[in-house]
DNA sequence: TGACACCTGCGT
DNA sequence: ACGCAGGTGTCA
């Protein structure tokens, strides 16, 4: 379901909500929801832990504890992370993967319809491999379009997969890859390295503003995801090319846009504004 | 690089 | 009944 915009938009609707809240225990529903340290360890080792902060690197949720722990999670396709306040009615949904209770009475809540999402309690030099495995924060300073053009060019990979891989730009899914190219006028299957400068630097602000421009909508809801207060996204409307079916017209010239499978993820593009570059 | 696995539900 | 879905991990 979600990508760095709508993670982000969770991340920030709980920062006020759960920073300095201490859990008092949690409810693992679904074991395989929970990787390390297994679901017995898990919920025991994370009764009394505080939480500190609340951060985002790709697409995890990362809760600090004041420990130096850290808790990851990952919603994958269709999990969700719900706020309940003190005195919420029970949850009631047959989806419900786990639970944490807060000592106030509070709860956070892990919805997941197909199990597909993963929480983690990592030491600190663990989330430091996590975070070392990733690739570059798209909306950091440091992604710049020399950065993105070192990147594209030292590599010869088909530029859609290429942005697809968490290890090379972190937070990028199906949605966002389709609007950037669409935006930059780049087809999905162009060789990274056969990219111009020029057409990187499009790329690198078509990136950059896609997202920017979903977080200011708090998120895309197509189906399934919600907000840390349940809310739906607001982002659905302004996507021009993503979840378009084949052979209708393109917002900006009119032709029929295409839809074909990239790594067996659905695809869609404007034949006439994204010309192939290089092989494919 | 591709095929498949992990899962459930919804639209056609 | 069948195909498809905001993701990723693991095989050959």
């Amino acid at each position: 379901m979600p990508e760095l915009p709508e993670v982000e938009t969770i991340r920030r609707t709980l920062d006020p909500l759960l920073r300095d809240r201490t859990i008092a225990s949690a409810d693992v529903l679904w074991e395989r929801t929970i990787g390390r340290p297994g679901p017995e360890a898990f919920a025991h080792a994370v009764i009394g832990q505080s939480i500190a902060a609340i951060d985002r690197r790709a697409k995890f949720i990362v809760l600090r504890f004041s420990s130096a722990d850290v808790l990851t999670v990952h919603l994958r396709m269709t999990g969700e992370l719900r706020f309940a306040p003190c005195g919420s009615p029970p949850e009631e949904s047959p989806h419900l993967r786990v639970m944490f209770q807060f000592t106030d009475g509070s709860q956070l809540r892990f919805h997941d319809t197909r199990k597909f999402g993963r929480i983690e309690l990592l030491a600190p030099a663990e989330y430091e491999a996590l975070s070392q495995s990733l690739g570059s924060e798209p909306l950091d300073d440091a992604f710049s379009a020399e950065r993105l053009a070192k990147i594209l060019h030292a590599r010869r990979r088909m530029i859609k997969p290429l942005l697809l891989d968490q290890a090379v730009v972190a937070g990028l899914g199906n949605i966002y890859v389709d609007e950037a190219l669409f935006r930059a006028g780049i087809h999905p299957l162009s060789h990274s390295s056969a990219i111009s400068d020029d057409l990187v630097v499009r790329l690198h602000a078509a990136i950059v503003e896609v997202l920017s421009e979903a977080i200011d909508h708090r998120g895309t809801t197509l189906r399934d995801y919600r907000s840390g207060l349940g809310e739906a996204g607001e982002n659905r409307t302004r996507l021009r090319i993503y979840g378009r079916r084949d052979g209708t017209p393109c917002e900006v010239c009119g032709s029929p846009v295409r839809r074909i499978v990239v790594n067996q993820r659905g695809t869609v593009y404007c034949p006439s504004c994204q010309p192939l570059i290089g092989d494919g």
